[in-house]
DNA sequence: CTGTTTACTAAGTAATTGCTTAGTAAAAAA
DNA sequence: TTTTTTACTAAGCAATTACTTAGTAAACAG
């Protein structure tokens, strides 16, 4: 029978999100991939196929990551206004611990590739829905607690909300702490 | 005395500018450029420099462009909440026109290069500059018209709808009209 | 005309791109 | 042990990357 992988496909995978994350999918080489894998290129090509694939499945790992630390707080059934004011909040807060914001995954593969190809496209609408479903349950969470009118449009808020946060994405890269603060303070005064 | 440039550098930056937002910046390649202006590669080098160079010339291109086009309306002196209105619900509208949206230059670079690069950030920064202070303007012009109350924080308004703009064009590029018409009606409605 | 200066074309540079292949190592069924 | 199957290393592939260089063409002062 077969030799056994030395790796573990879900670790080294891990590791190249990590990669795709800092440079994007076109700046990150095979090589550099390599590297920070810690394994040979037929082995990247032997697990993933090819570049493009190792990508998309990066794409669908984030998701997974971003749910389980990003975004725990607000899967919380019971998360509501506040906790969607302090997630929005901190989202500058990214800033001033790295040298540099990395930004969303998504966001910057939707700037990056946008609608130019059809799987990753497809990726890229998974996680927005994954993010306005998430926002829509803390609305109607916050109704629930009165802490919001029972009048909002909770769709057309959820989509607002997923609009804001692409653009955070983008604005906590080069926008000072204050001026992020005033975009988020607008977006969130509004909900009366 | 030496012989004449063959070519318009006016003209061939233009050309320059419309292949890196189509592409962006690591995905176009000196051939392409070399290609769509129309000269050989000795002369975008004796032109331009550098491929960074290249770019960071068709950054401040960009910028003269959208003023005399995109921004046109929005530039006029007694531009107020009509005129912000008329063009933020169009802008989703792009995407019907073409295949698929390019989104904003500015945004897609802040996007793929962030804050990693100090003469592109600080390039980005001065188009930031430039619609702040436009949108303040408009809702200045706006508080005059009486079309909105004299007690909004202008600055803090033209930093949310900075970053509305940041979130439009990313979200242009993969949200359906309807949604992104969500997104950008409770922007403005906020303004009560 | 001649001489000087710059612009052109076209070929070439080394380095890097995504991906493959030839040869060897290891795991376990026979 | 032998055989089969898959995983590894390391070298190699053609194509493309940003950029240069050698040689020629054109503009015009003298």
């Amino acid at each position: 029978m077969p030799r056994k992988k030395d790796y573990d496909e879900n670790i080294v995978l891990e590791k190249a999100l990590n990669v795709f994350w800092e440079n994007g999918y076109k700046a990150t080489s095979i090589r550099m991939l390599e590297k920070e894998m810690g394994i040979n290129q037929f082995s990247i090509y032997s697990s993933f196929n090819n570049k493009k694939e190792l990508f998309l499945q990066s794409l669908r790992k984030y998701r997974e990551y971003v749910k389980q630390n990003v975004y725990k707080d607000l899967l919380k059934p019971d998360a509501g206004l506040a906790e969607l004011k302090k997630f929005l909040l901190s989202s500058g807060d990214s800033k001033s611990k790295k040298h540099y914001a990395k930004g969303c995954l998504v966001v910057n593969t939707a700037a990056e590739i946008g609608n130019k190809d059809f799987e990753i496209t497809k990726e890229i609408d998974l996680y927005y829905d994954f993010i306005r479903n998430m926002i829509k349950n803390i609305l109607l969470t916050a109704i629930e607690k009165k802490e919001v009118s029972r009048n909002i449009n909770v769709d057309q808020q959820a989509n607002f909300f997923l609009g804001v946060m692409q653009g955070i994405s983008i604005a906590s890269k080069t926008m000072s702490k204050n001026r992020l603060t005033d975009f988020v303070s607008v977006a969130i005064a509004q909900l009366k």
